[in-house]
DNA sequence: GTGGTCTAGACCACC
DNA sequence: GTGGTCTAGACCACG
């Protein structure tokens, strides 16, 4: 599992897991009776304690991302794959939303904003390559 | 004074006081010299722990942007201005760049990223109407 | 509070105390608005880890039933008893169906399967005079 | 072996086999010096974990429902049969009594409450047929 | 004072 | 080996 956590980033650890995770799920990366590393071990790979981990794995079982095989491990639920891209698209465009209505708040004009926005997008867009 | 406090926003409460104060004088609504409202008056105003304004404006004296006039209160310090046009700008720019950053990271390709955002803005900019 | 514990019941303790709260907003004894005990406060009352009930707290909170007023404590959510008495009814009638179920595949007839749940039935009414 | 086992059940897996054993040595289906299915037949059989077998077979020599015939395997224990009703009598009402308890306990009325179990029992008896 | 997060270490049932 | 639960104690931001 490629996660990289920043735990200085704001953001709880066992949120940016359950995240990545997510995104995983919907970009296909984790398909439907994929396994994911055990507790323990994804806890060894990140250096976090294994509890962290856990609260991770029991927010993406109560959210129907995973389900437990009893004593083997947590897989990816079915509908998973369908669930995930639904909540990204969702999650994805209330950030950009809030982040440009803060702007409009901010006292900005259109065109300052429009500019701001474009300007941070191919900004994203030419580091993405 | 104009501000609208939403305390279920997940923003911390005395955060919004002081962006909120921030920006009105990068809008130039508060100018040099202008006068805030005691801690008391503006905590009664907006019906809020008094604490919580104090945290805000011994924010704002840390950031210079009010000045304590003895026996008086605070105002708004010389310079602040074109200090608080600088960091709206910043802070704008971070957040749309954040924003649209974490889009990017979650998998989505060029073109709905470039149409989720283009969406939420001009929904924005119609909003703001 | 009046949450009666049983640390030996099999179900795990801060399922005991969602379930229970639950069924405290399913009932009316916990209203919209009406702010319950600090995890502190409810950890102490009840000899437990302050993380067990935060961890209870925190379902709560996923499952839409408490909301946090921040830093003052956490309150029953509206519309949180319509929901909690649509689930009562749902969890207590699957329970009844699948003991009934066993008893049924357990290879007992019609007349015995009856006869035990009358039995049972009076029996828990009379106790619970 | 007619077992039916459903591993998502929250029954653990060895804990189905002893009940439905138990059960069927009560109803009858399996008589006093009949011969159970070896360990490893038993766990192809139904594509599971030869331990969970072997477990489940200790806990039902344990209990005086199997005992070793050397060399072939188990066999029904003399006087099983007796004890298996009892008990399978003794755990349905158990887990009958428990069910309405909670619901009981949750705050339902006598009238509510009874209803449920009728529409759950009736609902059970006509399934069964 | 409030809740939220994280670490550490223990014990359990299950496969 | 697996996940699930609980305890203990620490630190943080917030009001």
């Amino acid at each position: 599992m490629f996660l990289h956590i920043d735990p200085t980033n704001g953001v709880a650890i066992y949120d940016q897991v359950v995240r990545q995770i997510k995104f995983a799920v919907a970009s296909g990366a984790l398909a439907t009776g994929d396994r994911v590393p055990s507790v323990r071990e994804l806890a060894r790979d990140l250096a976090l304690n294994p509890n962290t981990i856990a609260r991770a794995y029991q927010q993406l079982q109560a959210d129907g991302v995973l389900e437990p095989v009893r004593g083997l491990g947590l897989e990816v639920a079915a509908g998973a794959a369908k669930q995930c891209r639904g909540e990204r698209q969702k999650l994805i465009q209330q950030r950009i939303h809030q982040a440009i209505y803060e702007g409009r708040q901010s006292g900005l004009d259109d065109g300052e904003l429009r500019l701001m926005v474009e300007k941070q997008l191919s900004l994203v867009l030419r580091e993405g390559r």
